[in-house]
DNA sequence: ATCTCATTTGCATATTGACGCAAACGAGAA
DNA sequence: TTCTCGTTTGCGTCAATATGCAAATGAGAT
C-alpha cells in the first residue's frame, strides 16, 4: 500500500523563487548573454546587447541575483554579474534526480532503496 | 568531447515555452502534487488538495501539459495527468551540462577535460 | 433519447509584472 | 568640494495572466 516514495518533498526543489526569475524570456536571454561571457559581465555591457532600457537590464540582474542564479561584485563605479554556476547547475541536478527518484521510468519497482537481493 | 570556448547556444535549452509553464507558485505546487503521485492523476483529485477552483486546476494542468511537462490521458470521463519524467529530467540535465561546460567552475583552463565530475 | 459526472471554456475581475523615463544614489576623478 | 559615469530606484502605464463563477462540452450510465 505504502509507496513509498523516495523522495516526496519538492518543497525545496521547485522553489518559486528560482522558477519565477526564470520565466521571463527577456530575463532568460540576459542570463543566457552572461553565461556566454568568460568574465564577469557589467550592467551596461548587457544592456548593449539587447535595446531595452539600461535600467529594465538592472532590474532583470537583480532578480536573477536574488535568485541565487547570479553573483555580484561591485568593482570600482561597475557592477559585475556573473553566474553561479555550481548553484545552478547543483539546484537543476538535484531537481532531476529527485523526480526521477520518484516518478521515473523505474520506479514503480522500487528495488533500488533497499538491498533486494533476487535478480 | 571538444572544449568549445563558449557554448554558443541556450536558446533552446533556455526555452521560455519550458520555464514560463514553471513560473506560477500554485503551478509549481500542482505540478509537486502530480509528481508525488505514483500512478496519473485526475482534475478532480488534485483539486481536492488544494483549495482553489476546479476550472483553475484544470487550466494548470493544461499549462503544464502543453509546455511538455505532463501527459494527459483521457480514461472515459476522467483526464489523468502524470510526469513527463524522461523529458523533464532530461531537459534539466541538457541544461545543467551545458552551463557546467560552458562556464563551470573549470571551464576557465580549457586545457584538458576530466573525465569523471565527482563531488 | 435523457441524466449525471468530469472536464473544459467563456467571460469578467483582480493581481502581477514588465517597461520606460527621470531622479536619486554611489564611487572615483578633477 | 564639484563633476561625471555607472547603477539603482520611484513612479506611472500597460500588457499578461491568475482566479472564480457559470455555461458548455464530452462520455458513460439509465
Amino acid at each position: 500500500m505504502n509507496p513509498t516514495p523516495n523522495d516526496p518533498d519538492f518543497s525545496d526543489l521547485l522553489s518559486p523563487q528560482f522558477f519565477k526569475a526564470l520565466c521571463d524570456p527577456t530575463r532568460l536571454s540576459i542570463l543566457g548573454d552572461v553565461a556566454r561571457q568568460e568574465e564577469p559581465t557589467t550592467v551596461s555591457h548587457i544592456a548593449g546587447c539587447c535595446n531595452i532600457d539600461l535600467s529594465v537590464v538592472s532590474r532583470h540582474l537583480a532578480t536573477l541575483r536574488d535568485a541565487g542564479i547570479l553573483k555580484a561584485e561591485k568593482r570600482g563605479k561597475e557592477v559585475h554579474y556573473s553566474l553561479r554556476t555550481d548553484d545552478v547547475v547543483g539546484r537543476l541536478r538535484a531537481l532531476a534526480t529527485a523526480l526521477e527518484a520518484c516518478c521515473g521510468p523505474k520506479s514503480e519497482e522500487k528495488k533500488d532503496e533497499h538491498p533486494d537481493p533476487q535478480p
